[in-house]
RNA sequence: CGGGUAGUAGCGCAGGGGCUAGCGCACUUGGUUCGGGACCAAGGGGUCGGAGGUUCAAAUCCUCUCUGCCCGACCA
């Protein structure tokens, strides 16, 4: 490609709200340009390197024997509500109707296109296992995108499907799955690790995400580093203590002004660890037959030690949403923040305890009397509920498994894999005949990543001062050639022969100073720049500089391309 | 959806009732320069986000509205 002909140009001055460094270098460098929230267009270079994730990707999902297919965007309604998602998912799915006045939607993935295209394609276990994937168009009306391709509406997704007749071929294409999503992460140069994760709206059990550690993340990771436990926040869990006593007669005591577990603690001169903790939710329950909504209360009771894990809250109640109660709401049910514990509530409430405070003994709660608390309250003896884990895991808390300290880090996630189930299969119908002739449920699984969101990510880690610099198996062009000599024969020549050889070459033939030239060159990031000047003309050398290392060394122009060949080779990231 | 902030040339910004709306970069033309964002000269480019209002007069004041960004809520 020539620059003279080249469709972007760069941008001295980054945009303003290009908050991180990636984001500002592919608006700058012109690999992205923004059309409105949350929507971008991928320019030329911006495009050249999607394309080379998606090959990348290919090439690993056909090795795993993945099949690739495509599915619509545009999904009828319908199979969204055999499965209830078309009730259960908010605004964040886009819904219109056709001129028939059908209801159609926007696909923000495809389970339920690619589980309809299994019931018809699959009647027999011996049409089992399959796996299909594709790279297509996903539309989320995310309610706030941010960080240029970090967090987008519209995005391009590597979605796979599989299909298997039992649990054991569901381990196994996951087990793949495990494996190619390191592979591929790994050609493309982005460290990333996996963990354990919440499997959200997709339903299913096992679950793990891919993340890149970066403070630009939005995840919370607990890890721990002696012994490798690694999981998102929203389910890790961490190792408790418990103080358990011989309980006591609850007493109200007057605590004026004493609305939270500081104050508390200062106030009467206990531990936070003395005190329970109520954290007051509404949670959304949706009949997944006819998409009806009921609101409900749910009291979330943890240690005045720790917080509340909202998503882990949510799953334990069973909600499809949860938002924070108003006071009204908190007051209906027989409650007062600030002074507010499950004792007394109304019934209907959902009382969630942690078993931090179920397995301690005569804690301090609310009375839900504004200016009282009560000393001693035992679980099971003044409130009951239902126990589950619901605290948050924090840094520094300990690890579960060898009880070392925990640390937490802030991770994007680019990648997730899913074991679903027969929760797709049995809504919509898709069933097999096995060896008995049994009729059961496919097997299914899904499997996911981002491939803008993995660009953003790449052009987060690799980048400097000068601005990106993508390894050469996702950089838009291997070679960066730069002519800074009148006569431009030489250089056409050379740019004939790279590109015959097959080298992707970008080609700055305009009529610029050198210092434009090599700015260019450093803000897009090629990985080897090849400099024609007429210093080394003359000695029939050119100069070779690696954007990474700033190493730089003079090539002879005989046998150039072998040369070239060679870097690009041992500067390939391996999986 | 709440809180904050900003919309003036392609990008970054200044101007805050008065005459022809400005600066830097970018762009065009001519000349000089030519290995790290060159210099000189001459140019082109604007519904001042939109609508309504106040006024002799509005980019500027008022009302409404749209949009972007940031924080939160939300989120595979």
């Amino acid at each position: 490609m020539r620059m003279s002909e080249l469709f972007s140009k760069t941008l001295r001055e980054a945009p303003t709200g290009a908050d991180c460094k990636g984001y500002e270098y592919l608006l700058r460098a012109g690999y992205i340009q923004q059309l409105a929230a949350g929507l971008f267009d991928l320019l030329p270079l911006g495009f050249k390197s999607i394309h080379k994730i998606e090959a990348i990707v290919r090439d690993e999902m056909e090795r795993i024997g993945a099949q690739e297919v495509l599915m619509p965007l545009v999904n009828p309604a319908d199979i969204w509500k055999e499965t209830g998602r078309f009730y259960s998912i908010d605004k964040e799915m886009s819904r219109f109707v056709d001129r028939n006045e059908r209801d159609m939607v926007l696909a923000m993935t495809h389970e339920e296109a690619a589980t309809d295209m299994g019931r018809a394609q699959i009647e027999s276990y011996k049409r089992l296992p399959r796996l299909i994937f594709q790279i297509q168009t996903k539309w989320r009306d995310d309610p706030r995108p941010r960080a240029g391709l970090i967090r987008v509406r519209e995005f391009t997704m590597k979605d796979s499907y599989s299909f298997d007749k039992d649990q054991e071929g569901l381990e196994k294409v996951y087990k793949n799955h495990y494996d190619a999503y390191f592979r591929i992460f790994g050609r493309c140069g982005l460290p990333v690790i996996a963990v354990g994760s919440d499997s959200g709206m997709m339903g299913g059990k096992v679950a793990h995400e891919y993340m890149y550690l970066s403070p630009i993340g939005e995840d919370t990771i607990i890890n721990c580093p002696a012994c490798g436990y690694t999981a998102n926040r929203q389910v890790a869990t961490f190792s408790k203590t418990y103080y358990p006593a011989e309980p006591k007669a609850k007493e109200l005591v007057a605590t004026p002004e004493a609305k939270t577990i500081e104050e508390l603690c200062a106030f009467l001169n206990i531990k936070p660890e003395q005190t329970a903790k109520a954290l007051f939710m509404v949670g959304t329950f949706i009949n997944d037959q006819n998409g009806e909504e009921e609101d409900k209360l749910i009291v979330g009771l943890v240690r005045g030690d720790m917080d509340v894990e909202e998503s882990k809250l949510q799953n334990a109640a069973r909600a499809n949403s949860l938002r924070p109660a108003h006071v009204e709401e908190i007051q209906a049910a027989g409650m007062e923040p600030g002074f507010g514990s499950p004792i007394g509530c109304k019934k209907g409430t959902i009382v969630i305890v942690d078993d931090s405070a179920a397995k301690s003994s005569n804690l301090v709660a609310g009375s839900n009397k504004a200016g009282f608390h009560y000393l001693n309250t035992n679980y099971g003896v003044d409130y009951d509920g239902q126990v589950a884990d619901i605290a948050s895991a924090a840094d520094g808390y300990l690890c579960p498994v060898c009880h070392k300290p925990l640390r937490a880090s802030k991770g994007v996630e680019v990648g997730n894999i899913f074991q679903l189930g027969t929760r797709y299969s049995e809504a919509m119908n898709c069933y097999f005949q096995d060896e008995t002739g049994v009729r059961k449920p496919v097997i299914m699984g899904s499997y996911g990543i981002g491939i803008g969101r993995l660009l953003a990510c790449l052009a987060e880690q690799y980048n400097d001062e000068g601005g990106l610099k993508l390894p050469v198996s996702v950089a838009p062009y291997q070679v960066h050639l730069v002519s800074l000599v009148k006569d431009a024969a030489t250089s056409e020549r050379i740019y004939e022969e790279l590109q015959a050889a097959g080298i992707e070459v970008l080609y700055d033939d305009r009529a610029e100073s050198a210092g434009v030239k090599f700015a260019d060159a450093d803000i897009i990031g090629i990985p080897i720049r090849l400099t024609l000047g007429n210093r080394c003309l003359k000695e029939g050398k050119i100069e070779c500089r690696l954007r990474t290392s700033g190493q730089t060394s003079n090539l002879e122009l005989e046998g150039l391309v072998s040369e070239i060949r060679a870097l690009i080779e041992s500067l390939m990231p391996r999986a």
